[in-house]
RNA sequence: GGGCUGGUAGAUCAGUCUGGUAUGAUCGCCGCCUUCGCAAGGCGGAAGCCGCGGGUUCAAAUCCCGCCCAGUCCA
């Protein structure tokens, strides 16, 4: 999409006239700007384009010094004392969004049921500090100097502007960011300028300004007006004040310090550094060079290096003196932001995986650990995060309480990634040795391709590897590119429209009788619309929707003697269909429905059973257990919950015995409709263990103290229907998340006599008592591994013997010239004994040709062997072998020492075995013959 | 959700493409030689449901299909 730009009038707004504000275009990164200095020639802001540099570092334009937490407060008291509530901060894993894994930005918690207007907002207007991840920002987290982290507090003082109720709009948001930064924290008025830009994203886009003081930009004031529909513009209906305000990046300002990092995490930066090797830093040094580092933007240039001359000009040193310098402490930023953001991850539950969210903390992880392993300080990890966790949990207090699962996951994590590198290094090693005895002296682009997608070792870490065994490796600069490519794949295919939704559109909501009585299983209905001759619209309906891994409900609809069976229902927005097979009503008709009950009281006895493995889960395993999906059946019903490590036996058996304890209880189970915020407010976002929830109002299924969820889904009134809850196996879906497949009721009987069915005939087969099974398998297996043992020595030991004078006794020996064919059956067929007892007698008597058979009901085998001597006078047993073996119907082949064919054809054996007599005797003629 | 790789002795892996004796290799283990003893070295030995289940074939670790387990990349 090309980047439309904005009329003047979408920023000028009546502020700037009465403050003297003149707008100018900056000549060097070509954007226009506003400012009180009509001298300005650039924009001001540290660019790439070089527009300024930053002028803050030990030098910070506000009235005092703020601390991060200061920081924060002051954004927030400031507004809640002009008409704004208060907001705690969301999570940073955005559960209630299925469009994105992590929270990015304030306005983010919203979206979409608040800006698109199904919800009203929790307040209006409101303030909050959003913690936000942005794992785009991780090449950039460093270099930067703090302007970029993957982890970072979002001030949004947001407003939503409604058609009939306006609440602010630009002129304000930009009033109230003035009087912020100079009122409230007393940077000179003459100091702020404001660029225009234009913002999109998350398909929403409208004109924003930037601020800028003293070469750093502070804070986005966006002012979303427009969705965007295939690349246009069109106008919303809620006008949305967006503001974000980097609160590090004003606690940096206001610090004037040499980082962001060191404004940020002063004390655990200190820490850092003294654990590594980096004990002197020339913070002289430090400062000039990061007054330039607002020109760093990896995304931007990746000719850093440019920007290295520059300073390294400045400072008066080599670029390659300023880069020894400054890895180390980059590297000491990116592990400081990084850890926090792990901190903050794990500590809602997220599970490292190789898919989704949880892969975005694995890469950050191994990240990490890379980073701690260069600057050699990779047995710290622990130390660190405890810091981090000791810090941030003073806000944050959730972050203390997740300390020992923190810790494990990543300690877990660890091991898995040291695995990976072993693994890795050693398939390198092997790979270079490989190609070097080839005669290469570089790894191809190829197979670094293949180490990094196939095995996850990075080109850097392969030449690493590669260059111990002496060989080179030379990486692609687009090498990211080329793996890119080859994941190219048809785009996802577009959500099909419902087209049915067109024809339904008129008609009400359908009335959800489930909700209104679980257990009602007749009702008296109207036909409001029938569709495609078989799908029904009806005006209210017992018929549960297929829904929340609920399946739909079978059933029969009555009218006028006639009757149709329901085969399946779909809600489409709030209206149910269902699809029939049989007679078709009339519009307008009468019917009577029935459900199928009993299939409907399996389902809800699964449905709530599910709630109840989902609190046992938490309880034996921890609060990192989410719901990352569902199915309920009938007959069984699965949970598949996010877990670092593969369940063993013993946690199955434990969530199975909680579980059918909140059975035996009999817990009531209430249901209720909620609106949205008090729900969240009342039990978190533990709410939404499914999923995103759309709606003003969500629906509260409560377990007693045992589990909460806002579930749409038909639940028992009390656990004790469920009867006998029984786990039948656990899974492993993908890294990090394990499945639990159980039964309720009487089909948890059945499984369970299944099973024990199983060990009865199990207990027949083996004449033992059940309770002996186990020793007795032991015992089995070790004897039949004995036997195998002795059966393959005796072998050995016959063959030796029938090699020898036993064989000459039995076997047909003929005597061409000097070499003797001895031809001998084997009865039974036993390949192996021929194969053996040949190789014994060749190995003994080089002139001798082995020529062995043997047959069975279906198929005959040959075996033959020649001595060296033999082979040497001209015998090829390959040619033998197939020649005889297509006698009998089949093929052969083999080495000129040793061969062996067969075939179906039984009766021919003898014929075969005569013809190979013929071929070895023709052998020798024609090889004794040049002579 | 999609792609790729792997599963052979206690461990790390050859062998699989091109079906035909697992003479498998190294480390580790056991015994002997050497030594006052240890290490190193030398000699010898034990150790394999070739992941599981089907199929193709005279014949499958090897080819085909399904499953299980593990790793990894992308979204």
């Amino acid at each position: 999409m090309k980047k439309k730009r904005f009329s003047e009038k979408e920023y000028h707004v009546p502020f700037f006239d009465e403050e003297g504000y003149v707008r100018k275009l900056c000549p060097k990164c070509g954007e226009f700007f506003w400012t009180l200095n009509p001298e300005m020639v650039t924009c001001g802001e540290a660019t790439f384009e070089g527009c300024s540099l930053y002028t803050f570092i030990n030098n910070p334009p506000t009235r005092r010094a703020y601390n991060l937490r200061e920081m924060r407060e002051a954004f927030l008291s400031f507004f809640e004392k002009r008409g704004h509530k208060r907001m705690k901060s969301y999570p940073v894993v955005a559960r209630w969004r299925d469009d994105l894994y992590l929270t990015s930005a304030s306005i983010v918690d919203f979206q979409p049921y608040v800006t698109n207007g199904i919800t009203p907002p929790p307040a209006n207007p409101l303030v909050i500090s959003q913690v936000c991840i942005r794992l785009v920002d991780v090449d950039n987290t460093g270099p930067t100097f703090g302007r970029h982290g993957t982890i970072f507090e979002m001030g949004g003082h947001h407003a939503f502007n409604y058609p009939d109720k306006e609440i602010y709009w630009k002129d304000d948001t930009v009033r109230y960011h003035h009087e912020f930064v100079t009122r409230e924290l007393g940077i000179p008025p003459d100091e702020v300028v404001y660029k225009e830009h234009v913002w999109s994203g998350g398909g929403n886009a409208g004109p924003d300004l930037e601020t800028v003081v003293r070469g750093l930009e502070l804070a986005t004031l966006v002012f979303m007006k427009f969705r965007v529909v295939n690349g246009e513009f069109v106008e919303l209906p809620i006008r949305t004040v967006d503001t974000g305000y980097g609160i590090e990046r004003y606690t940096w300002i206001s610090q004037g310090a040499v980082s962001g990092f060191h404004a940020i995490y002063g004390p655990i930066l200190d820490s850092l550094f003294k654990m590594t090797k980096i004990k002197r830093i020339d913070y002289k040094l430090l400062g000039e060079v990061a007054s330039f580092s607002g020109a760093y933007n990896l995304d931007k240039s990746t000719e850093r290096g440019i920007i290295w001359e520059k300073a390294a000009e400045h400072a008066g040193m080599t670029t390659m003196q300023l880069a020894e310098f400054l890895r180390p402490i980059e590297n000491a930023f990116a592990v400081a932001d990084h850890t926090k953001s792990l901190a903050f991850m794990l500590a809602e539950g997220v599970v490292p995986s190789n898919v989704q969210e949880g892969y975005l903390t694995r890469l950050l992880i191994r990240r990490t650990y890379r980073l701690l392993k260069t600057l050699g300080i990779e047995n710290h990890l622990d130390d660190i995060m405890e810091l981090q966790i000791n810090e941030w949990s003073k806000d944050f207090p959730h972050l203390k309480e997740m300390h020992s699962e923190i810790l494990e996951v990543l300690s877990v994590e660890r091991q898995k990634f040291e695995d990976t590198l072993r693994r890795g290094s050693n398939l390198v090693t092997r790979i270079a040795r490989d190609l070097k005895s080839k005669g290469k002296r570089q790894i191809p682009t190829v197979t670094l391709l293949e180490l990094y997608d196939s095995h996850g070792l990075p080109p850097e870490a392969v030449k690493d590897y590669a260059a111990k065994i002496g060989m080179g490796v030379e990486i692609s600069k687009d090498f990211y590119k080329m793996v890119a490519e080859r994941h190219l794949q048809a785009p996802p295919k577009e959500l099909a429209v419902d087209e049915r939704l067109g024809l339904i559109a008129d008609l009400p909501e359908t009335r959800m009788l489930y909700y209104e009585n679980a257990y009602l299983r007749k009702f008296e209905s109207r036909v409001l619309r029938v569709l495609d001759r078989n799908k029904v619209v009806l005006e209210q309906t017992n018929f549960y929707p297929e829904g929340g891994g609920q399946p739909g409900d079978k059933g029969r609809l009555e009218f006028d003697g006639k009757k149709a069976d329901v085969t399946d229902v779909k809600k489409v927005g709030n209206i149910i269909i269902h699809t029939i097979k049989g007679e078709i009503p009339q519009e307008r008709q009468r019917v009577k429905g029935s459900i199928d009950w009993d299939r409907r009281s399996y389902l809800m006895k699964a449905h709530t059973a599910t709630h109840l493995v989902m609190g046992a889960a938490r309880r034996v395993l921890g609060q990192h257990v989410w719901q990352s999906g569902t199915q309920k059946n009938v007959e069984q019903a699965r949970l598949d919950i996010s877990h670092f490590r593969r369940l063993t036996s013993e946690e199955a058996n434990k969530i199975e015995t909680l579980a059918n304890q909140a059975v035996i209880d009999t817990i009531s189970v209430e249901t209720q409709w909620l609106p949205r915020d008090k729900a969240e407010a009342k039990y978190g976002y533990r709410l939404y263990q499914g999923g995103a929830v759309p709606g003003v109002r969500v629906r509260v299924v409560k377990v007693g103290d045992w589990e909460v969820e806002a579930c749409a889904g038909t639940h028992v009134k009390n656990t004790g229907e469920i009867g006998f809850l029984k786990i039948l196996r656990t899974e492993r879906v993908q890294d990090g998340v394990e499945r639990i497949v159980y039964s309720t009721g009487r089909y948890a009987v059945a499984a369970s006599q299944e099973k024990e069915k199983l060990l009865q005939q199990i207990s027949e087969t083996l004449g033992a008592p059940m309770e002996k099974l186990y020793p007795t398998t032991q015992r089995l297996l070790k004897e039949w591994k004995n036997t195998r043992r002795e059966n393959k020595r005796l072998i050995e030991e016959i063959a030796g013997l029938e090699s020898g004078k036993r064989l000459k006794q039995t076997a047909e020996i003929k005597e061409i010239e000097d070499i003797k064919i001895i031809i001998q059956e084997f009865s039974p067929l036993d390949v192996d004994r021929m194969i053996k007892t040949a190789s014994k007698l060749t190995e003994k008597e080089s002139m001798t040709v082995a020529l062995f058979y043997g047959k069975d009901e279906k198929t005959a085998r040959i075996v033959v062997m020649a001595g060296k001597t033999c082979v040497k006078k001209g015998a090829n047993a390959s040619e033998i072998a197939k020649a005889a073996a297509k006698i009998i119907g089949g093929g052969g082949s083999g080495r000129s020492d040793f061969a062996q064919g067969g075939g179906n054809k039984i009766s021919s054996t003898n014929d075969a075995i005569q013809k190979a007599e013929e071929i070895l005797r023709a052998q020798l003629k024609t090889h004794r013959k040049p002579k």
